[in-house]
DNA sequence: TGTGACGTTGACAACGTTTGCACACGTCCT
DNA sequence: AGGACGTGTGCAAACGTTGTCAACGTCACA
């Protein structure tokens, strides 16, 4: 349509460039009547003459004109935009929420503006370019969130927030994640199920809720059974996952199954496992990652449903920023467990010190008994 | 800090939830002087004599200030947002220009709005909610970028636009990627030197510019030694890549190497080759992935610092932000080839029709003669 | 000591939009 | 036939900020 054709004639305004912008005022004039008539005809929705409503619509899309947002959210005192805050924009888990709330908002006619919390940036400095915005409501996807400053909580006083995937210590807001403990507990089942005994969890770091609560599952399942937990961390920078990996791994000989408790050190420890010719040694990862199923043997993973959760988060905010009212509400996705072949080994030689008997190398085709490949919500 | 203790004794306004916002006049009045005197002591720089200043920001930090941006964008008739257009926040590579981009704006000071172009938006529905802010520029990586509409281009005459990775058919505004071509004729060469002569490309599909000219590369070479090209499509979508991959060796038994143009499709190719138990096909392929290292054998790769596309796109969109004019520029940044295994091997089978010379397996270790593992910027 | 220059400050008018209010119409009821 | 009422429209006042302009006092210089 090129409608900047218009307004092109008109003498080019301050700075080169810059063409002129077609303003509200000018769409009514164009249309014979007042600003106020048609800025009702073209978002107010009822009040306007039909014949009215349709001549300012055509004058408006013959200039092309665009509301001017800035102007909007002034008079309104709120802006048609969320924030989203996300620790690392570069991990796909992440990438994947991204997607889902970006469009989500854009159904919703509101744009998002993105921002990064943690990784060294405080809560503060995250927060204030959306407040200053004045956002409708944030969307928050950190490990940190909340914690220590606290500075959150007080945001969600003011505005609609919604958690994602990690929960602060203390919840003040809506929330959405998954059963971590569970998760963790679930994992582990599924080794203990194909007669794993001296099973290793391996994780990043417990500066992160999710993963730790899920080495939690691990370790009550493995108590619960009588079985010694052990746990290593790997750190958080997946290209060094690798030697951590290698290192915990030589101070745990005995095990013949371990548990990758997050995805961002799944990669290291098979690169691990390899290096250390411990193919034998059955995984399961939390989370599935891009090529589970390309590795030797494809990757036995738990995954739960980021999509669900990206979606069900932006739910939660609209409600709130159109007027639900209520405590924090906590809510779950499921898991589902992926067997692909990495887990479902049994111990190829039986723990040296303990003298158990021997087990098959493989059950049966098919998945163990008591292990229901799919989940249900919480 | 907790700010907002000093406005919530006053009434709570309209709505539940809603706080009373603090205002420069506020902030003026708290601190004795006048609006104007307010706003050039937090923002205007010079001006304000020095005590004045510090009371005027004393007052401001005491009160919880912040600066109403929808006030500030509607006056300055710009806003000090950036947009960001983006093919696919779920694809790995396009996250990591997301948070160089991110950063580079934060450490401007400028906020970031996403959207998504391409992926079945329309680019008007995706650029007009950042033209309706009045952003300062706008970031687009995007196959489709241009195309076929012309929006962007009409776009890119009122606003500076800096295309990333693809750049459009025709070259309306700054752009950086890498050399394309010179990619695909990078992998077929590192190939051709291990002995191979029948070798395949695979690429996504022929709508994204980028795959096309590494296939254009790879063609090119293979002809100008005297071999013929042969290309097969897989699709963009990743979890039909596999099936897609298996037609495509399945229709080329006799190859012995493979170049996967990219990285959407190469897991699903890696799993293809180990189900077709064809695990003796070398394979070098476009892009990094994570765990290219965890397959067996590891991975080898063309890498492109997309880091530094990153962080030079954003460089180049405040050049033109900050007033700097001139035609149109493209950059490219360096390649890198990362061997790991998979592409240093040599065909295992002669080429059953011709009659060739049977070659050694392995070449001796190390990279051969005439292929340099760095390259430097195109 | 008068005058111009300078540095500092305040009053005021925008920026483009939304919205409460008033008003001019018709129409319908009593 | 006269008043009440609803519908459609315009007027004008905000929203919070920045930049222009003029006014003010102070100082240096003639």
């Amino acid at each position: 349509m090129s409608h900047e054709l218009f307004r092109r004639s008109a003498a080019d305004g301050d700075r080169p460039g810059e063409r002129q912008r077609v303003t509200l005022a000018d769409v009514a004039e164009a249309a014979g009547v007042s600003t106020s008539t048609a800025s009702r005809a073209l978002h107010g929705g009822a009040g306007v003459s039909e014949p009215l409503s349709e001549r300012v619509r055509g004058a408006a899309s013959a200039l092309g004109y665009h509301v001017n947002v800035s102007a909007r959210s002034l008079r309104r005192g709120r802006d048609q935009a969320i924030g989203l805050a996300v620790e690392d924009f570069t991990i796909p888990f992440f990438g994947r929420i991204v997607a889902r709330v970006e469009r989500g908002a854009h159904l919703r006619g509101h744009a998002v503006i993105i921002t990064v919390a943690g990784s060294g940036r405080s809560e503060a400095e995250s927060v204030e370019p959306l407040l200053s915005r004045g956002v409708a409501g944030i969307v928050v996807t950190s490990g940190t969130a909340g914690a220590p400053e606290g500075y959150l909580a007080d945001v969600a006083e003011r505005l609609p927030v919604v958690q994602v995937d990690a929960v602060g210590p203390s919840s003040f807001s809506d929330s959405i994640g998954i059963d971590n403990a569970a998760a963790g507990r679930r994992l582990t089942e599924h080794l203990l199920s194909y007669g794993h005994r001296e099973i290793l969890f391996l994780g990043s770091g417990t500066a992160a809720s999710t993963v730790v609560l899920r080495e939690k599952g691990y370790a009550e399942k493995m108590v619960e059974i009588g079985l010694v937990p052990r746990s290593e961390w790997l750190g958080y920078d997946p290209s060094q996952a690798f030697d951590a990996a290698v290192v915990a791994l030589e101070a745990h000989p005995d095990v013949t199954a371990v548990v990758s408790g997050v995805a961002r050190t799944t990669t290291g420890l098979l690169s691990a496992l390899g290096t250390l010719d411990r193919r034998d040694v059955a995984v399961v990862a939390m989370d599935d990652i891009a090529g589970a199923d390309g590795f030797d043997p494809p990757l036995t993973v738990v995954e739960q449903d980021v999509e669900a959760m990206g979606d069900r988060a932006v739910e939660l905010l609209f409600e709130r920023i159109d007027g639900a009212a209520g405590p924090p509400r906590h809510e779950e996705v499921g898991l589902r467990l992926i067997p692909r072949g990495s887990g479902e080994r049994g111990p190829a030689h039986a723990p040296t010190t303990e003298g158990g008997p021997a087990r098959t190398r493989h059950p049966p085709a098919g998945s163990p008994p008591g292990d229901d490949p799919a989940t249900t919500p919480a």
